[in-house]
DNA sequence: CTGAAAGCGCTTACAG
DNA sequence: CTGAAAGCGCTTACAG
């Protein structure tokens, strides 16, 4: 006889007692618990009743009972940035193939940060966090450590945290100068991330360090945040305070249509005036006025390795810095040529 | 003595002991439970142990004793869409208000659905669904249904369901139209959304019927998916097909930018030759080049509105059709203009 | 009105 | 190797 109770669902004990084995023995089954050898067919049956009756885990119960949720929560600084949208795509995917659930939240700089997000974990919700949205002097990141709860940073590292996630950021500004230097520029502006996050000081650095590598006579920086008004804002003082200068590198794709918008304004042509190269590709690169170069970072295995490296941990394994193996690549689309004259 | 468990945590346990009172009475107090008549005296020591040793609810506990996760799910078909994103982070406050959490998780169009979504409230995840990402023979629909679990359709309604979250998406379309006809056009061109989602449905009827009302002497309509990509094809196919047409009205700011890279690619300029206006404001418009006018839309309070119609029903009230009483506003930054000649 | 007890649906030592 | 039993941390009828 079929028997269900709550609504229509099925619950262990019903799979269990019409599959006459011991609950002990389903939820072995079910779990794919190494130390159970019943009879395969035994085994069958229990799967074919719980497939039968549409058994689902009741993730709740299960939590209690194991201490595990099997949920990993996802903090990522501002969901409207479409780079962010690709590696949580990713990080839903790898989860899911791992067996976990990823909870995504929002934790915007301005935003004061309640101690919520650590009890995602406290309470049982999660059963670690991938930071994504790391900045100096957040509460949280003391917080985690201290509790004890499993966490990694995603593409922000916190330097000697030893559990830092991230992308060869150093070799994307290399390529960058690259580019412009192999175009024949000699001053190239940066329009860079804001100053206190480390990943907008290593960017920097690889930049000047291209750049005086490839022998640019000027290579001016400024650090503003990554939206398109502040990229506008840095693009016009970087054309005014330096005049000689004939591309800009812009650390992210809304800071480069900021940056776009001001050459414009300005009245220059892109790239016959000023070459534009962006930082991250994203569809929108290819539809601007002008469409943009950008350079490709691998979002989709950041966010993979993110989950894989917090899971590791949950199973006990030691924090580790891990870094994505995968080069970053130019994207051409005509907003660079070689500087005039 | 402060007696702590499990990593530190303090339970409900704890906090009852050094009160002195029962568990059910912890329970009751911290719950702000109205049958629960304590001493003022006694409440308040529970509150203040509760504080000192840092006490928070298990909601897993909680949830598997109550029959509630006062969690809930909210679908978005894609977590790209900026506009999505205003409308979660204006669903997350609220949420939260009510004492909810927001779990989010992307949707898409072409994937699979499994039934994973309907089984974040089976398993208990989630005490209801708010869904974004409704379309026509979605799965989830039926199935939500029969199960008999709370749900929402936000921004994408479906019709004849009785619980649809929307806003007043025929005045956006008679804005449109009222503006280019004001303007002097007389053949205004729509790029709509995929014409088997409803809410494309009644966004090009909304255009058609004001577009006769004002008396346009073509209104031309293409159905296309909301990205960059569609709307630049769209728009070619628009101005190769009506040699009289002086203004597209473009029902995403993607598609909108689609429209932009056509019309330069066309050899034409923007407002002189094709005025441009897009649905949906989002900061990236303005930066765009040209700045592009938008017909902005209240999804902060869709959020809101959606979250409080889940909530409702969730706590027994029937299911309802909401529209948000806040009217489209057009946003003009100088991508529209009369007509030459 | 209060507190002891049962129970939510599972997992996992532990005894057989 | 298997199954009975305890227990995860709460809430909520139910008896006092």
């Amino acid at each position: 006889v079929t028997v269900r109770n709550r609504g229509g669902r099925a619950v262990l004990a019903d799979v269990a007692r019409q599959a006459e084995v011991s609950m002990s023995t389903a939820s072995k089954i079910l779990n794919n618990v190494a130390s159970v050898s019943v009879r395969p067919q035994t085994r069958q049956r229990v799967l074919d009743v719980a497939a039968e009756l549409g058994y689902r885990p009741h993730v709740t119960a299960r939590a209690l009972a194991g201490g595990a949720s099997h949920a990993l929560a996802l903090l990522v600084p501002e969901l409207t940035n479409p780079v962010h949208a690709k590696m949580i795509r990713s990080a839903f995917r790898t989860a899911r193939d791992l067996g976990y659930t990823v909870l995504v939240a929002e934790d915007p700089a301005g935003a004061r940060t309640d101690d919520s997000f650590a009890d995602l974990v406290a309470a049982g919700h999660a059963d670690g966090i991938l930071i994504g949205s790391a900045r100096p002097g957040h509460p949280l990141v003391a917080d985690l450590r201290r509790r004890g709860i499993p966490h990694v940073f995603v593409n922000r590292p916190v330097p000697g945290s030893g559990r830092n996630v991230g992308m060869d950021v150093a070799a994307a500004g290399a390529l960058a100068v690259a580019h412009f230097a192999g175009l024949g520029h000699r001053v190239v502006g940066h329009v860079g991330g804001p100053a206190d996050l480390e990943t907008s000081r290593t960017r920097t650095l690889a930049f000047r360090t291209a750049a005086r590598r490839f022998g640019l006579t000027e290579a001016p920086v400024s650090h503003v945040p990554f939206d398109e008004r502040s990229g506008a804002e840095a693009a016009e003082a970087l054309v005014r305070e330096h005049p000689g200068l004939t591309a800009i590198y812009a650390t992210s794709l809304g800071q480069a249509v900021g940056v776009v918008h001001t050459v414009h304004r300005l009245g220059l042509r892109i790239p016959q005036d000023i070459s534009v190269l962006a930082y991250d590709d994203l569809p929108l690169a290819e539809f601007l006025s002008p469409p943009l170069d950008t350079v490709a970072m691998p979002l989709t295995e950041l966010g993979a390795a993110a989950v894989h490296a917090l899971v590791e941990q949950i199973g006990g394994a030691e924090p580790a810095d891990v870094q994505v193996p995968i080069a970053p690549e130019l994207v051409l689309r005509g907003s660079s040529a070689p500087p005039r004259g």
